[in-house]
DNA sequence: TCAATTTTCTTTCAGCAGCAAGCAATGGTT
DNA sequence: AACCATTGCTTGCTGCTGAAAGAAAATTGA
């Protein structure tokens, strides 16, 4: 059996198991314990698995990205300065996309200083945020409620976004590059941003600075279809000057 | 078995039993009870448990935080039993929808118990309440949200629920009568209920007393569509047999 | 309320299983 | 033949576990 091979029914095995020990990998397949835990490292390298002592279990998308309660409470700051930017840029009347998030969370705090505005969002908090405002219109996309945060995705979700036309759209990204453009790191969640972005007149990436200059595996749209980036005033100037080059219209603050 | 199985089986644990001690914890993984100490607290420390003394709880429901604020409600404990009464009927596997409103939460909130669901819903405070159980799985419909409620309503509303099929329904409805049917005060509200009955094998009303009998302007559905009514044991005898005699099987708890 | 008692918790230590790293052997490719 | 990738083996090291002991918390009975 090739080694490839072996890694491929390693990631299969504990796709189906949840988890697998070094020990029994190696019985299975008839090789070496070392053999076994040179593919798991490569396979963590890769990001599919998780290693621990003694064997391997499935990555949790937590680990990918923390849960909610941790977010929320991560660069408070900066987060509620991005959000008081990116509230002045909404006006009377406006209709705009709220990506699930912790920055638009609070975007959606804010928003109760602003009447007759519609709120499409995929994200049940932010939804219940803005629940008892009646100057606001709140539409959810629906769609599959994700158990590690309050986003909605999927096919419903898809479906009612490519509906739907707005004037603003503020979006989330894990990772946003000059040249390489918005990407991340499970594409399940690709489309969604994708039809965002498609179905607003403007597209504004609201991100805190260690998003900026990263990659992730999954394309999800060039810089050229961002017109607003909103991130914190702890971005280097190189790297505002590298977005601004590429059309990008950069507020830090 | 791996230190981290047995993490997550502990966690899995606490998540439908709400609690678990470290005797019978150690008991049952037959490893020492230090050594479940260790797990607990490495799972505190990660936010996912919070200990306590001899044991180890649930964390607080985010669902308790401000936004999701419980209204004070009446005939809790009716609905409360209504809501066991229908938890009964729901099986490992099921596929179903919750309506919007407080009994549905009431029955959402005792959900936790079962696991390998799919839950369609309308209420984005259900949705909440079931978003940290991984063995259920939450779909919501979309729509435009009520300001008095946390009901999702509209076109997006009901082109989820036609697209989807589930053995169950749990339908909350204003006014119900044995020989007139389901019916309801607001015209905009009934589309998506008759979608919901339409989209279920089996439809089942849970609904407080006071309800019975009562009759509103626009019709929803007849009496032949529902298969289970479940009620308050103030039900008089009376109501129960009229439903019983339009073919509803009636539970009164 | 207080002190005695019991239970539970934390810390420490030793033993063992699991681990990374280096090296040699194998087999295939240039 | 030289080279490279892959595997198995060995070695010293790391991290997990159970046992024990002292600390802390809960319970009991006055």
């Amino acid at each position: 059996m090739l080694a490839a091979e072996r890694k491929l029914k390693i990631i299969d095995y504990v796709r189906k198991h949840s988890v697998a020990s070094v020990a029994q990998l190696s019985q299975d397949f008839g090789v070496h314990e070392a053999t076994i835990r040179r593919d798991l490292s490569e396979i963590e390298k890769e990001g599919r698995l998780r290693r621990t002592h003694g064997g391997v279990v499935l990555v949790e998308r937590v680990s990918s990205e923390p849960s909610f309660t941790v977010r929320v409470n991560e660069r408070v700051e900066e987060k509620t300065s991005i959000a008081e930017r990116a509230i002045e840029m909404i006006n009377e009347g406006d209709s705009i996309i709220l990506d699930s998030g912790t920055t638009t969370f609070q975007i959606a705090r804010l928003l109760s200083a602003k009447s007759n505005i519609t709120v499409v969002t995929n994200d049940i908090k932010i939804a219940a945020e803005l629940q008892n405002n009646k100057d606001i219109k709140v539409i959810v996309t629906g769609g599959v409620l994700s158990p590690e945060s309050y986003m909605l995705n999927g096919l419903f979700t898809d479906h009612a976004l490519k509906k739907l036309h707005v004037t603003k759209a503020f979006i989330v990204i894990p990772a946003i590059h000059p040249k390489l453009g918005l990407t991340h790191f499970d594409d399940q969640f690709v489309s969604a941003k994708r039809s965002m972005i498609e179905s607003a007149e403007q597209t504004i990436v609201v991100t805190d600075h260690t998003k900026l200059g990263g990659v992730s595996l999954h394309n999800v749209a060039p810089v050229a279809q961002i017109d607003v980036l909103i991130t914190g005033k702890e971005a280097s100037e190189t790297q505002v000057k590298q977005f601004q080059e590429a059309g990008v219209t950069v507020y830090t603050v």
